[in-house]
DNA sequence: CGACAAGTTGATACCGTTCAACCTGCGTGG
DNA sequence: CCACGCAGGTTGAACGGTATCAACTTGTCG
């Protein structure tokens, strides 16, 4: 019923459109093509659309006074940007590559929340699993180190690929190190630096330089939630440490 | 309609549930005391009800398997508590002192979503607020140094009260400093430290450790956004620097 | 009052940043 | 087709903000 079947991501709600995205809230949508870098929107613009990311990857940022940047998230294909309810975005959506969006007017999409409950208590259960993300991002970023930090990333999108039916091991980045350096709170240097320690201890195998292998998932796990075990691949300098981060 | 009126809270959804919680969800809602420290629910506890909070203050927080902690948010009087659509809650929530709760079950307040779909799409901005409450969270904890974050904490708490009519200069603080270094992603030390750099430049005038006046806000603003500029009280520490952080 | 939790302050260590140099890969245009 | 240019990525050295550890002070509640 109503196009909107089930859940794709928990980064970005995931309300997969249908085949080719004939759902009714789809009917007067247009299609917007967007080349590397530009901006599907940016913070303070008018909320006057919902968009479906139907080809591409986004990047959604915040940014502070003095230029520094968090991206709070990445919106692959099958997502949607743009739930919200002010009347202004609170964030920027920029196109990592070229990417391929589809705009739903705001208006008939709240209209038919306010018509049809399922699809107003849809809405409310995707943004629900956009909450559960973005907690998910603050544990992260305040509390891991960079290694426990980039393994939980790499799981993410592991498990990404597992929910979509894709290989779970072979994870490809189509963002450069400095999105997921300002994802998780760190510097491009410092991701490329743990990518390369995770490589000679053998947890990864890194191809072509948007293209990882997850070589052993255990560890992996282990170095997220920070028990980094003195028994497998991965140890982070020399000499065990009280209470590293 | 339904006792549903507007949001207070940016942190947690915030629906006013009128004078003494007699809205249509509130028929048979329980009620329920806690003393300090005690949890509401914990990770993995199953999703029966939502919360009100009545009175006190609770935290709601995430841990690691380290037993590192990330506060993700405070739930004050006012507030709800477990919006979600999970079979399991996704994080603890923990009275601070002495607290007192409206548990609503969720299967009535479930239905009644699906029944009235004003009622859902409530529960989707509720969510949404919440949801932009996370993100300004993130950005706070990856890109804010401990006094931006800090400064911006005790705005959100300033803005907080301007919002329900309260002297948004006079800030309470029910949670101890290791609930704001949590939160922030710092430790108690850091933000005690902090604290006092901010009293002895002229920012802030600390009372009983719980309750702070905030003497100049233009330069807690520029602070929070990392515009840390010659001008006014708080200098860092010796000397002016590149990009601090 | 007395005990214990919370908060402050100090000394030191270190993880991640910063700055810089270099490498790599890919698209563009001569 | 190769040369060039440049963004993206890697690696190194040094600095510094924050964590850690520890001692002490303050506040609070029974």
């Amino acid at each position: 019923m109503l196009g909107l079947a089930g859940m794709g991501s928990e980064n970005q709600a995931a309300i997969p459109c249908g085949n080719g995205c004939e759902s009714s809230a789809c009917t007067h949508c247009t299609q917007r093509a967007l080349v590397a870098k530009q901006h599907l929107f940016t913070h303070g613009d008018e909320q006057r659309y919902i968009y479906y990311v139907h080809a591409g990857c986004l990047r959604l940022y915040k940014t502070l006074g003095n230029g520094r940047r968090q991206v709070i998230g990445f919106s692959f294909a099958g997502d949607f940007i743009g739930f919200g309810i002010g009347p202004e975005f609170p964030y920027n959506a920029q196109s990592i590559g070229r990417s391929e969006v589809r705009c739903l007017p705001r208006g008939t999409f709240h209209r038919l929340a306010l018509e049809i409950p399922r699809f107003a208590f849809r809405l409310y259960e995707a943004t629900t699993l956009e909450l559960a993300a973005a907690h998910d991002l603050a544990l992260t970023i305040g509390q891991r180190n960079s290694a426990a930090a980039v393994a939980s990333f790499l799981l993410w999108l592991s498990r990404r690929n597992e929910r979509r039916g894709v290989e779970p091991t072979t994870i490809s980045l189509p963002m450069p190190r400095t999105d997921i350096a300002d994802y998780l709170g760190l510097t491009g240097e410092t991701v490329s630096r743990t990518f390369t320690r995770l490589k000679v201890g053998g947890l990864i195998r890194v191809t072509r330089k948007r293209l990882v292998q997850l070589t052993d998932l255990p560890a992996l796990l282990e170095l997220a939630e920070g028990m980094a075990g003195e028994h497998a691949g991965y140890r982070h300098s020399d000499g065990p440490r009280r209470t590293p981060h």
